[in-house]
DNA sequence: GAACCTTTTCCTGCTT
DNA sequence: TAAGCAGGAAAAGGTT
């Protein structure tokens, strides 16, 4: 009896999930719902990366073999489906020789990097508060060292205000992903992009360590390019209980190019001419004249006169931040967008009452003739 | 490609 | 004291 093609069971398995909104923010099979749908274009819907390689279902099993098949092009057709019963404790307590033996000798290696940095991955993300300060000290430290041109782009000071926020560890992962994925990025130091690099990072909870030795011949990485970091030199760090706090820079950070990206820290490729309807004191109101989606986040104070008043300000800006693909907004940064509004009479200032703001002449669209026309 | 526009980020000082 | 407000400054990135 012959086996199904494995890339349309492959294919055919993604789907399901997908159709079960496995990857689509739904929590499905075990997995801790620790990430916030704001998060979930980051990984491209890939919930499995977020969970603990031994928590992986066969679901995920698959799905990750699948990612792997494709990325590396390779002909599933002659490989054994006995993993698709596989889970991810199975898979955790296979050796190197075992997953090439299970998978060939092209798909083994790749899995098993894969799998080592996964691992690495998720204990990383998962550091206690005091650790997480340790090892931002400690990336920190290393960045000093390296004189990284990105320094001043990366948002240490963003861990310090959270950093005894476990949610923050599980819901925002920006700081402590970021500064792995931004302070490994030395593209343009090491213009014969030779790579033999050692990153470690010690803490009280233990040892994390990440070791790439490839050379351009061999290809850009012969790990999982969600990790792929790019080569630095040869380091060691050490620790002191410091403050973790790098000032940044005023201004927008500049994004992270889509090519020393990584899947972590990636966000979804806008259209180069965004659609109109986007600006903010829109989606503000689009939020009040649509009581439906507004779940109690904002109200109207008076209807007639378009003022207006934030319940959960902090809910609103994370949903303005998850439109714009930013999961460090904050009311703060948005009220500042709003007070620009000020000059341009979108909006009008309300004197004397907190979260309050009313709609300006040259705003349209919440008048009740306006919204009864358009209905 | 430049100019302009709209945020985004950081900051200091003030008010509630 | 914390949270919010006000607005300057600088920068990013999208639009024209």
């Amino acid at each position: 009896m012959s086996s199904p093609c494995l890339s349309s069971v492959l294919t055919n398995a993604n789907l399901a999930m997908y159709q079960t909104g496995l990857s689509d923010g739904v929590s499905a099979g075990g997995l801790p719902s620790i990430i916030p749908l704001q998060n979930s274009n980051l990984n491209g819907g890939h919930w499995y990366r977020q969970a603990n390689p031994e928590n992986w279902t066969a679901e995920h099993v698959l799905e990750w073999i699948s990612n792997h098949v494709e990325r590396n092009q390779l002909d599933a057709s002659t490989l054994s489906l006995t993993y698709c019963a596989m889970d991810g404790h199975a898979l955790c307590h296979m050796g190197q020789d075992q997953m090439t033996a299970t998978f060939g000798p092209d798909l083994g290696p790749h899995l098993y990097q894969s799998l080592q940095e996964h691992k690495t991955k998720y204990e990383l993300q998962n550091l206690s508060a005091p650790e997480l300060n340790e090892t931002c000290q400690l990336l920190d430290n290393f960045l000093d060292n390296l004189n990284f041109p990105l320094l001043s782009t990366i948002k240490i000071g963003q861990a310090e205000e959270t950093i005894n926020k476990k949610e923050f560890i599980l819901q925002d992962d920006d700081c402590l992903m970021s500064l792995s994925l931004e302070a490994m990025d030395c593209t343009g130091y090491h213009s014969d992009n030779q790579c033999d690099s050692e990153f470690s990072v010690s803490t009280n909870g233990g040892m994390f360590s990440y070791m790439n030795q490839s050379s351009p011949e061999s290809g850009s990485s012969e790990s999982d390019p969600e990790f792929s970091y790019p080569p630095i030199s040869k380091m060691h760090i050490k620790t002191e209980d410091k403050e973790c706090r790098v000032k940044r820079p005023r201004g927008r950070p500049p994004k992270v190019s889509r090519e020393h990206n990584s899947g972590l820290y990636s966000i979804s490729k806008k259209n180069k001419h965004a659609p109109r309807g986007t600006h903010l004191w829109e989606f503000i109101r689009d939020i009040l004249i649509h009581p439906e989606k507004n779940q109690g986040l904002m109200k109207w104070e008076d209807r007639r006169e378009g003022v207006f008043k934030f319940l959960k300000s902090e809910a609103v800006a994370q949903m303005w931040g998850q439109k714009k693909k930013n999961s460090s907004m904050t009311y703060e940064k948005l009220s500042r967008a709003m007070r620009y509004y000020y000059k341009r009479e979108i909006l009008e200032r309300v004197d004397g009452r907190r979260l309050v703001y009313k709609f300006g002449k040259n705003s349209s669209g919440w008048k009740i003739e306006e919204v009864g026309m358009s209905l």
